[in-house]
DNA sequence: ATTAAATTGAAATCCGTTTTCAATTGGATG
DNA sequence: CATCCAATTGAAAACGGATTTCAATTTAAT
């Protein structure tokens, strides 16, 4: 069912924004919930269109891209020139563990990294709004 | 002059490939060190054709690319989707800071991070082979 | 039901990257 | 030095994902 908060906080923006509740949209966000992260554009538009094939390309890409600026869904690239989407846990916030040889992705949390990234930060006169942080690699199963 | 050390291994790496040393990449090389750093491939083009209006953008493009596989240089994405290159220093490694509102890029290499993540990568079960971190924000000067 | 504004989807466009291909160049050889 | 073959070059075309256009449709307020 996804979460319950996120479809409400997006709810606010639309009606913030003066914008429209449409079936699309509410297709997008479900499957979009559902499925998990790291989706690109194309695999959520595939995998609407399986069930309904009245979906266009453009409409997935804007309402992705609704979802960004509302804040429920974040962009992340990996350096394979597509950009992917990834459901933001509102509260929490992660990095990213990826197999260069099978492509899985992991996701971790680690505050004490976090914290030394504040303390560099500072140490060069800036305040973080955001970071990325990606560890490219080899998995377990793929040694 | 660049780094002497850097063009000896472009040297050695093109001797080893049967790669010909050529008018364009001896002038690519040298306006690719004495620039420093994150270049995108048109500002490099851009600046070449100043001293060097013969040079065409696919040849930027192609040696670039070689420079990376060499060693000496690497990409780097900050997500205004364009690749830039970097001289690569070798044996030190470094992230980046970057400001949103001026577009400021500030180098920073802290052990203590590094530590880190490779105890965060073991305990998933990588080996890390390379890692990207960047902290994006406001400099000194932007507030 | 009417209407104005937002939304949609197919197709076109954009824009950085990469490839194509004919002409040129490097450098090994006789 | 002349010749030859493979590598290189650069202009232009192709590519690929992201984004926009625009006429038709849908939403939701009246």
């Amino acid at each position: 069912m996804g979460s319950a908060k996120t479809k409400d906080k997006f709810r606010a923006f639309m009606l913030d924004k003066g914008l429209k509740s449409t079936r699309q949209r509410e297709v997008i966000l479900e499957e979009f919930l559902s499925v998990g992260s790291h989706l690109s554009t194309e695999e959520l538009y595939l995998r609407l269109r399986r069930k309904n094939p009245r979906i266009g390309y453009a409409t997935v890409h804007r309402t992705l891209k609704l979802f960004a600026e509302c804040g429920i869904a974040e962009q992340c690239h990996f350096g394979d020139g597509q950009a992917r989407y990834e459901a933001s846990d509102l509260d929490e916030h992660h990095d990213h563990l990826i197999c260069t040889s099978c492509g899985k992705i992991v996701e971790f949390e680690d505050p004490r990294i976090e914290q030394l990234q504040e303390k560099v930060a500072r140490q060069h006169g800036f305040s973080i709004e955001r970071h990325r942080l990606e560890l490219y690699g080899c998995c377990e199963s793929c040694r």
